[in-house]
DNA sequence: CTTGTGCTATAGTTTCTTTCTATGTTTGTG
DNA sequence: CACAAACATAGAAAGAAACTATAGCACAAG
């Protein structure tokens, strides 16, 4: 019993004739009659009597029918997958990321992605850094992306490290500057991350080595939350690209800083995991932005 | 794509080996390996990554195993229908029948065919005549069993003549009499059918060819009715085969009519309509019983 | 009564697929 | 470094599936 013996069963009930269903496909008469023939010896009894030298449907090939028909579309369906799979169309992410980076960043990239692909599947875990320690060793993620610094175990990574860059209220008198330096914000009220947050000891480092006064107004938690501030004109602060951009065109200024403010984080996966064929275009496509937030210091719209 | 393909493919995923798959399917490992490399040429994608030497299924693989799965599994029953139908059993009879045999002949004939094909679905009609003619023309039915006189179009009949027996109520004066003649019944109280049922008129043919009083005390519709009447003592009576031989181990003297009364009845099938196996098998398992119970006058028990 | 049409089945041939055995390659292990 | 275990490949043989050509049968039309 094969799937061409099957289908043939099928055309020649739908058309009523063996030469009907060899038209339907594709395939020459007798090759045809020989399918059927072949499928009722296998089967152990016919399918269709000879009279009048036509065919007609015995009951028992109305009893199989229901099976066969089931079979069939079960089949059908498979191909159906098989294609979507092959078009990566049809697939399942599991992206890992913290917290900031899945306000705005994220969704715009991962719409874009699935785009196109309608049967894929996206799940967003979101964690703060210290849960994603805990996540990491579960492996029920296919891509993470991590905030320095993590401890990273059984797992690769692929590091990418960013210029922050200043952010001003709007109307603040060092808008207009092209960029700006420690030593320019002497003084001012700074809107900072925790110190645990990496960016904290190099901020605190940049303004000694200017010799300027480093004036932390407000301590918080994210870049979401130091940028609410700025926009609400508490003072100005360092901000990562991600956040950065998402305010430039509206909300704060933002600005070049002199010092380089290292913002580093991780694309991670699983070790010892084959990547799908979706996961690998989907990390190629964080790749290439990344990337070219790197080259322009703020993430362009990618579609 | 075809069976022996995903049944490879099924089977790697279980053993995990390609050798494994082999030894399963009872086929060489390079022919194994052949059939999952043309699987996936044939799909577009690779379903297993070959790592260390071994073979670890991708991502892609678990998303086509659902559809695969549900596949084989489908192709399972359908072979295993396959087998029930060629062993007769599976299938439905559809067998339409008048009041009297449908009481207790019929369900002690059906259930012995039944034993042993589970699967088998039955449905009986029990149709009074004047419904069983409506319901030939229907085409509802896969057998029908009739009484005599009844318009028969567009089926296949085969004729059943039975002689008609006497019943005497227990006890009766002419219990030990190893046949009884009309003669004997010369003024006794009868129960009789309606002068519709064909036995009506013989029967009274019968009375007046030996100048007997035909004193019919009763009339009345169905020879379960004249048979509780004979049981009852209301008086004697003549009966049909199937109905004499139900009573005739208790409540009913059962012995041979010296005048010939036909009860006639036939098997009725659609005409231009293929018999199933089981349909013919189950006929010819009828008309075994009928002709026992001609040679025997009465039926036996039929297993 | 003959002929033509439409269908199915069979025969013979070719091509493709499946399967085998034999052998090579890679990887991990003692 | 040799050996075992696993997968892949090559070449040959068997099997399946396709084709063309042809025969048989039933029905309708001339």
């Amino acid at each position: 019993m094969n799937f061409r013996q099957l289908e043939c069963f099928r055309q020649v009930l739908a058309t009523g004739t063996v030469t009907g269903a060899a038209k339907a496909m594709g395939i020459s008469q007798p090759s045809a009659s020989i399918l059927v023939a072949n499928l009722e010896r296998e089967l152990g009894f016919a399918l269709f009597r000879r009279v009048n030298g036509r065919l007609s449907a015995t009951p028992e090939a109305q009893y199989l029918w229901r099976d066969v028909e089931r079979t069939l579309e079960s089949v059908e369906l498979t191909t159906q997958r098989a294609r979507q799979i092959r078009d990566q169309q049809f697939g399942n992410l599991v992206v890992a990321t913290y917290p900031d980076i899945a306000v705005d960043f994220l969704p715009r990239i991962v719409s874009g992605f699935r785009a196109g692909r309608p049967d894929l599947q996206v799940r967003i875990l979101a964690r703060r850094s210290q849960m994603m320690q805990g996540l990491l060793p579960t492996q029920l993620y296919d891509l993470a992306i991590v905030e320095w610094p993590i401890e990273l175990v059984s797992v690769e990574v692929e590091e990418f490290v960013f210029p922050c860059v200043c952010g001003l209220p709007e109307g603040h008198a060092l808008a207009d500057r092209p960029s700006i330096g420690p030593a320019d914000l002497d003084g001012e009220p700074f809107v900072s991350l925790l110190p645990e947050h990496m960016i904290y000891p190099q901020t605190e480092s940049a303004f000694a080595a200017h010799g300027a006064f480093w004036n932390i107004a407000i301590e918080t938690q994210t870049m979401e939350s130091v940028s609410a501030f700025i926009r609400h004109g508490a003072g100005v602060g360092l901000l990562d690209p991600f956040t950065a951009q998402r305010y430039s065109r509206g909300g704060i200024v933002v600005r070049r800083f002199d010092a380089a403010i290292s913002y580093r984080i991780a694309m991670v996966f699983p070790r010892d995991r084959l990547r799908s064929a979706i996961l690998s275009s989907f990390a190629d496509k964080l790749r290439a932005v990344f990337e070219s937030v790197k080259r322009t210091g703020c993430p362009q719209a990618h579609s």
